[in-house]
DNA sequence: CAGTTTGTTCGGTACACTCCGAACAAGCGA
DNA sequence: TCGCTTGTTCGGAGTGTACCGAACAAACTG
């Protein structure tokens, strides 16, 4: 195997995930960047982005930004306490997820949630059509948040295990 | 109860789906229609949509289609037989869940997945980093692919109670 | 048949987002 | 102290997207 096979390989897999950045609504350079810290050996500068990835530096610095805060990658003061900041790929795929659930997903539903109950809590019982569309959306958004709450809590072959060992 | 509160719940819970809308990678004005067929007691044709929303005729007519084309509600023929469409919410928020399990969860998963076997089938067994970070990844997506695919066969109450009673 | 209503398509405008380059701040070594 | 390197911030160019209004096609109504 030559090493251009690998670079191959390897490009090609990071193009994938520049795809699957824009699907889950993240730039195409967050893909890229995310990808090279992946199969990176060591961390990496943002000098060592800006040479691996070709994008400009603000952009790398925008971007490590915004992938940290998600913790898709991590951010680490260089050893010798100086100014350089490395950064390095998450690579369990599955912790990133959970922090998703946890963070959007549930976030997003305990919002709609409590929309839900205030907006009840001012209709007293009553059998007009929005009160009984409203009392369905939040039976609904109740089963969700059970969920999202009980799934963001397996790892994700107790959750491969859960499915599959229930029996209907 | 007067009517006026009964809007003002309503209008509250439909500016909620305009920003799920957006979560979702929706806009805004998708939420609000998608709101409006929710609450509505018979299905609303589109002179209907744009005396309820505000929004331009055109904008219905595009918004209806990517909304019917994703499942979210639902076209219908006029009973008359006549040139006027309908359009009805769908209702049961799981059943879409599924849809978007299925259509786009999966098909990226399996995309990606099938590019890290090809990668893979290049490149012979070998200790250099690319390949292990390579399986490591085939590995997580087939993980994945196994519980998307058995989510997505579950009703809501199913899977809750999947997770509930799961005993690790 | 003409006039009206309904729905789609097309071009254009306004706005947000991505990325770049330049300017700047902050620490390093001489 | 003065360069040199690293990282952040800011303004702007280019691009895509949401929405609008106008023009058009198709069916009903008198």
């Amino acid at each position: 195997m030559s090493k251009g096979d690998r670079a191959v390989a390897r490009e090609r897999i990071i193009e994938s995930m520049e795809q699957s950045a824009e699907v889950y609504g993240l730039s195409r350079s967050a893909g890229r960047i995310y990808g090279v810290l992946y199969f990176s050996e060591n961390p990496l500068s943002i000098p060592d982005l800006v040479e691996e990835t070709g994008y400009a530096k603000s952009t790398i610095s925008n971007v490590t930004r915004t992938l940290t805060r998600i913790g898709l990658i991590h951010r680490r003061s260089s050893e010798g306490g100086g100014r350089r900041v490395h950064y390095s790929a998450e690579r369990e795929i599955w912790f990133i997820l959970q922090d998703v659930f946890q963070q959007y997903i549930k976030r997003e539903i305990q919002t709609t949630l409590r929309t839900i109950q205030r907006a009840q809590a001012q209709l007293p019982d009553d059998s007009e059509t929005e009160v009984e569309r409203i009392e369905e959306l939040r039976e609904t958004y109740e089963d969700f948040q059970e969920i999202v709450t009980l799934a963001s809590n397996f790892t994700a072959a107790e959750l491969r295990e859960a499915l599959e060992s229930y029996d209907r």
